[in-house]
DNA sequence: CTGTGACTCATAGTCCGTT
DNA sequence: CAACGGACTATGAGTCACA
């Protein structure tokens, strides 16, 4: 990976882990399946699971499909809150 | 329940311009170089002046990376504007 | 200091399934 | 409906020499 300059270089996989649960509460919220929303987003129903788990790094792109296909901010989806 | 339709699912690659022209942009109000700011987001020079020419589609962790060495919240780096 | 093309390697993302 | 697996292709990560 990359050449880590020490500071503040280090939660990234529980960026990822918030993002599946913020993904999957909102998405919960709206009653709706994995199936469904991935449509909605255009990607594939096993990513969207993936991605729930926090096992999936999104490409922006990605992130970008999601957001909208949700209707909501990206920063609901990264941070939880519209910030 | 909100919306969606292939619509708005269109136009990523100028969401990557844009993203690449609020990177540029922001950095130059820091004043320092792709070099710099390569250093302190853990990232490779070349690739931080890709991203910036629209030519890459970062992960989520790349985008933390690079919010976080410059200290802004990721919207702000997508959408221009602090939401 | 930055742009570019080319490259390797890892993983994003799809698709077929089963539990 | 969701988790998970295996196999696959497309693309992102990360680097370099050089312009």
């Amino acid at each position: 990976m990359p050449i880590n300059n020490s500071t503040h270089i280090a939660n990234y996989d529980s960026a990822l882990r918030a993002l599946g649960d913020n993904l999957k509460r909102i998405r919960r919220q709206f009653s709706i399946s994995q199936e469904q929303l991935a449509e909605r987003c255009g990607l594939h129903r096993t990513y969207v699971g993936a991605v729930e788990r926090g096992e999936r790094n999104p490409s922006l792109t990605s992130l970008l499909r999601l957001s909208h296909g949700l209707g909501i901010p990206l920063s609901e989806l990264v941070y939880g809150v519209d910030q």
